[in-house]
DNA sequence: ATTACTGTATTAGCTACTTAATACAGTATA
DNA sequence: TATACTGTATTAAGTAGCTAATACAGTAAT
């Protein structure tokens, strides 16, 4: 598992962790059940306070993505295929909600807005590729 | 011009302020070159202090969107059409990457991604339509 | 110049958030 | 029980952001 958090970016670190696992997770590279580094593993690798990585792992633990075990460890939750979809859906639907009420505010048709998702999607997607092959 | 603040959603006052007047500006509630409540009027109306208010309009004279005159008070800019298209594209844009982001990095197809947006542009779009109607 | 409006720079206090230090608590193994 | 790992509750310090009080500055009309 590695991690890369930027201590400029003004994103809290907590939340910097929270990111990167959860799209690990959801991306398939950490597989379900399999146990993660623990608190003062990963703290001492990304040299931050103990406690800022339990904050994550609590946050996680919340959304459902992973499980803490006192005493043990912590592991990714075992998600069905099904709550996984629902999982990442309902991720991806915070975000268009937003772009949808402000569309809708502005006045801006549906084609146009959706011509604009469209050619975004396939700009990442394919900067994305890429850096795949690197 | 009329504005509702409030207290406890968390979110900042200025902030409140900036969306509201800029949302009225883009839907054309608010006619270009008409002048706006002073500082101090709207302050008294939403019983803030004004340097709130002035740090809202600030940062709307930043946006473009407003012109401050100083000893003659506070105008909505005079837009091109061209200009004020460009503006709405550039608020639909920032949130649309977003999300175009979020749907790659989880690997959830174009379509998938395009039919939501869709589906929640509808959902407030109807109820915006139906809200008008009040 | 005076008056009465406009907006604003500076400063300071408050609050919420983030991070960290410490001490504590659960689990597994010998 | 002893040890050596796990995670965590409490507390406090630091920081950034928001709001407000005050005094200042520009404009226009008298």
């Amino acid at each position: 598992m590695l991690l890369e958090i930027d201590h400029h970016s003004g994103v809290p670190i907590y939340r910097q962790v929270i990111e990167q696992i959860r799209q690990q997770i959801m991306a398939g590279q950490l597989s379900e059940g399999e146990q993660l580094m623990s608190v003062r593993e990963l703290a001492a690798q990304l040299r931050v306070n103990p406690m800022t990585i339990s904050k994550a792992y609590a946050l996680l633990e919340v959304e459902g993505l992973v499980e803490r075990r006192r005493g043990v460890g912590l592991f990714a939750a075992r998600l069905r295929k099904n709550k996984k979809a629902h999982t990442r859906a309902r991720l991806l639907e915070e975000v268009l909600r937003k772009a949808a009420v402000t569309a809708v505010q502005l006045g801006i048709p549906e084609e146009k807005a959706r011509e604009m998702l469209v050619r975004l999607y396939r700009k990442y997607d394919s900067k994305t590729r890429s850096h795949s092959n690197e």
